[in-house]
DNA sequence: TCAAAGATTGCAGGATGACGCAAGTACGCA
DNA sequence: TGCGTACTTGCGTCATCCTGCAATCTTTGA
């Protein structure tokens, strides 16, 4: 009974936790993280809505923050998966990667329904 | 021309910060936080997974740190608008939010589309 | 080759957050 | 009422992160 595969529910979190679903690639800290700073969130709002792609300077005149603030955050956007660099001479353009980003994000909210009990899920062996 | 309602693709990114869009009220830096830290992710997919009300007791027996830091995690979590707490006697159950979830999650991506330039997006006037 | 523009990186400060321990609170049961 | 269980909260410590300033790097144009 040990090697039993678990396609139900799992009746304890310990079990829950113990069995590898979609679920746990997608709940990337990282990728939230970048996310979770006001000022990144200023900035990611700043080049969304821009639907271009946007220089350091540029993006510097948006906010109160220092330039090397910026330039910062928005390298580690670009680490994060969630904006993308391409370099023309000395300026270097940032832009949302708009695809991947609603990719990860309904995938997650698909994992998530998957597991909702209400709508049939933990227990149809695709959260676990 | 000084009040001229913005409606077009904003030309630089201080305008685009200037107008107000769906994505602003979706960007929310508190609910990312939630997602931002490895410890309250592990809660978080433990508790989604198991599909049910699970006490902080249990949860705590997922993971290596302390009872009270889990606790801490899970209020932390429940004052985010991710899971929410039922007590029932001495116990309290922590549930995920999995509708409220999946519709940030969704409408978030739904307003980046809208500025996704490739998808005729930040000239349609849904984003600003 | 030199100067200027655009951006990154090193450094130091201050703030925030995660953690464990211990004490305290709330509730159920005998 | 007393005791044990389930959880929360206060406190101190340590690590991480955000920020601004200054120096540096890269590239362009004169």
């Amino acid at each position: 009974m040990t090697q039993v595969r678990n396609r139900r529910t799992p009746a304890t979190p310990k079990q829950a936790a113990a069995c590898r679903g979609p679920l746990d690639k997608l709940l990337d800290p990282v990728l939230f993280k970048a996310f979770s700073d006001p000022t990144r969130v200023a900035l990611i709002g700043c080049i969304a809505k821009c639907g271009r792609g946007c220089s350091v300077g540029e993006v510097a005149e948006c906010c109160s923050v220092d330039f090397s603030v910026v330039s910062r955050h928005l390298a580690l956007l670009a680490r994060s998966g969630v904006l993308e660099a391409t370099k023309d001479g000395r300026t270097v353009f940032y832009r949302v990667r708009y695809a991947e980003l609603c990719r990860s994000l309904r995938s997650l909210a698909d994992a998530l329904d998957e597991c909702c009990p209400a709508k049939g899920g933990a227990g149809n062996g695709k959260c676990c």
